[in-house]
DNA sequence: CCCTGGTATTCAGTGTTACTATGTACTAGT
DNA sequence: ACTAGTACATAGTAACACTGAATACCAGGG
């Protein structure tokens, strides 16, 4: 993907985790497997467990040690009262900026 | 506007200063006037003169000192060929980005 | 004459975040 | 035993925006 896109995943990335765990609990595999599938094909796979690690310690989900099949125990995290918060916060950023961004972007060649 | 955006803007300021610069040129004081204008209340004077400098160094911009009636000499940066074209990369990953993220926003509770 | 205030740039130090590059742990199949 | 796939963890690094301060230039007021 490149260097670009990694200095705006800053910031974002936490966003998009929290709406995929929005969705249904997830687990770090399966969370980096999702985004590599979803064109984020450059996301390494500690970035997420450190973001997991992050946001857990901020409260923002639970977590549920889970065992699998294969391999060791799931981490499963799930989005709480104050993730959901967050992520809420989170869109209102996000709207703002593509907002502002939007604007610019017409307010030229377009494209 | 608090730490979200800050986290948020890294990568995207630079492509929002790049947007401004290839509308018409301008200097730093003027592009953070503008900034906070425009509702990115929070942005610091520092980084704004400190992104400039990195994307000059890159050869993004031309710089031209014009005196002025009142204080030290403006540095009026302006994009040239090489800049044009890291911004239009700029609004590809932007897209992307954003089409992400709506799909994202769709498959939920919206807002 | 000095001092404040607005214009304009610069820089050292800090915090956050994503990446790289590993390492560990568990299971199944050969 | 060895390999491969699943699953998590972490130490070190780079990039970027912020804080806070310093510097420079000019105008007007006390």
């Amino acid at each position: 993907m490149g260097k670009q896109v990694t200095e705006m995943l800053k910031g974002v990335l936490e966003g998009i985790v929290l709406a995929i765990l929005s969705n249904r609990a997830a687990y770090g595999y399966e969370i980096t497997a999702w985004l590599r599938e979803q064109g984020f094909t450059d996301i390494a796979e500690g970035t997420v467990y450190a973001l997991l690690v992050r946001i857990e310690q901020r409260g923002l989900v639970d977590v549920n040690k889970v065992p699998s099949e294969k391999g060791p125990p799931r981490k499963v995290y799930s989005l709480n009262a104050q993730g959901h918060e967050q992520l809420a916060e989170f869109w209102r950023t996000w709207s703002f900026l593509t907002e502002r961004l939007g604007q610019l972007r017409e307010s030229q060649g377009g494209n």
